[in-house]
DNA sequence: CAGGCGATATGCAATTTTGCATGTATGAAT
DNA sequence: ATTCATACATGCAAAATTGCATATCGCCTG
């Protein structure tokens, strides 16, 4: 009596997934693969584990009771390869570091060329995703994130205050100074739907004019001259085309965190970029804040 | 970044054992396999394991890191094997009932044969053995044991009480009866190493002529005439040769219980067969107790 | 009701993994 | 010092696993 552990991971792929083909791609091999290995795992304990129906393969009752427990087992070898590398000791291989596309250019971008320059044998990787790559399976080895909240096995440091306000086209801008009671238009978050609270009582109409899910786009908008955004102000301060009005007074916006697995968190690499990291938006807060 | 499990499981076995042949032994395999396993663990994880060296694989820490999350694995992939069993609500296939040997001559056969004309689909295995089968890993189903605790994740039901009592040989029994001041000698466990507790008063002179580890051994030295034997009176009642003496009068003993993995401890053949093992020892507890 | 799509089944060949036989190194016992 | 036992290393052939090509099945759509 003893199952391939192998064979309990293609079970667990199969139960998430609901195809062979899906768990195949999952898993890196030939979806025929799967569906052996699945038998094989049947014969080892003895027992069915799926229906098999033409459009997929459906978990029975024990099928279930293996992928609960595959999927400790899965946890555990993340562990491991965390483990491992949060002992790595070495300033040189593979580092990969996932930040917002936003800050990459503006900033993290001269945090990396020095970073590069301390340490040339480290092969960088920069993930720039606005979602949160999973740190527990190693996506990346380290996040700058716009959030209060370093997550839950995660282990992180504040890099900065920041203070969001209102940004738009230099014709805008003319149109707010000159006639404040004109109604102003406002591209906004999904999220939110209206225009943002705290705005200054001088600017009496305002109104959405198109809501999106994506800071960037919602920049092209602004330059575009599409309306006003609220945005964190290293940003409106830093894109051409754009000024600031005063239709919304600067206030509080979410922080910047690095964060990291607790498990790599103290690994030489990670330490490393940190070190480089943290004095930069030490020397630079007067950009995050207004 | 991906680790084939079963290579953990190697690296597992091979800081537990300290060999690469032992390892391979406990995994079935051939050791150059379990080597090549290694090897691809290491360079999967980018890093060294194990120090070779001419008596063996030492592990470096980095390899206890590897051990100590694959020995979780290795805990979910028995709680897989005994999750299925426990579900299995067919009266066929196999059944491993393990027991202490003594009991199994006297009473065992006859509730082993009531269950498997009950139950002729159930492929019935008997571990006659006094070392407690390793029921987390599915050694045993169900295991009849004498002693009072059930264990950690077991779950458990009391058979019967039992006495035990002093038994020797006629021969022995003749001189206690005609002569209770003459030196008595016993055949005790190692762990004692003295006669026992609770002597009749009438018994003065008592010493110990041996020592020995095995009840089955013990009894084949009182049936010898070397000496009187502290034993459960079932045993001694039901051993040719062998008669009570007063020396030490019944004293309660370790119960008898059977016992089983909570996870397997409902499956149909588990269940059936203590339906056969009660009620057996229900009806025959005058055979345990004085 | 024909055709296309998505999913599984299966035979066969290529590839990978495994086991065996043999060789080497080290340390303990004679 | 020699021998023996134990443990690892490696080349090669056998066995097992895998991927590919192709076939089949059921469902939805037009």
């Amino acid at each position: 009596m003893n199952v391939d552990w192998d064979d309990l991971k293609a079970v667990l792929h199969v139960v998430r997934k609901g195809t062979l083909a899906a768990a195949a791609t999952e898993l890196g091999v030939n979806y025929t693969t799967v569906a052996r290995r699945l038998a094989r795992a049947e014969r080892a304990l003895g027992t069915v584990l799926f229906d098999r129906l033409a459009d997929g393969y459906r978990p029975v009752e024990a099928a279930l009771v293996v992928a609960r427990h595959a999927s400790e087992m899965e946890t555990q070898s993340l562990a491991v390869i965390r483990g491992i590398a949060g002992r790595d000791a070495r300033l040189s291989g593979k580092l990969t570091v996932t930040a917002p596309q936003l800050l990459v250019g503006p900033h993290l971008t001269e945090v990396i060329r020095t970073f590069s320059q301390t340490h040339p044998e480290v092969d960088l990787h920069l993930r720039a995703s606005n979602d949160l790559a999973d740190l527990s399976r190693r996506e990346a080895d380290l996040a700058i994130r716009i959030s209060r909240t370093p997550g839950d096995a995660l282990k992180g440091l504040r890099l900065s205050d920041q203070h969001s306000a209102s940004f738009a086209s230099p014709g805008w801008a003319e149109q707010i100074k000159n006639t404040p009671e004109r109604t102003i238009d406002w591209v906004v978050y999904d999220a939110l739907g209206t225009p943002p609270k705290g705005l200054d009582p001088r600017f009496q109409n305002n109104r959405v004019v198109m809501t999106c899910d994506d800071m960037t786009a919602m920049v092209g908008a602004a330059q575009a001259g599409l309306g006003v955004v609220r945005m964190p102000v290293f940003l409106g301060r830093a894109t051409p085309g754009l000024v600031q009005v005063p239709v919304l007074p600067a206030q509080p916006y979410a922080e910047i965190w690095v964060v990291a697995h607790a498990d790599v968190w103290a690994s030489a690499k990670v330490a490393a970029f940190r070190e480089v990291l943290v004095p930069y938006f030490k020397r630079n807060r007067a950009v995050f804040t207004s």
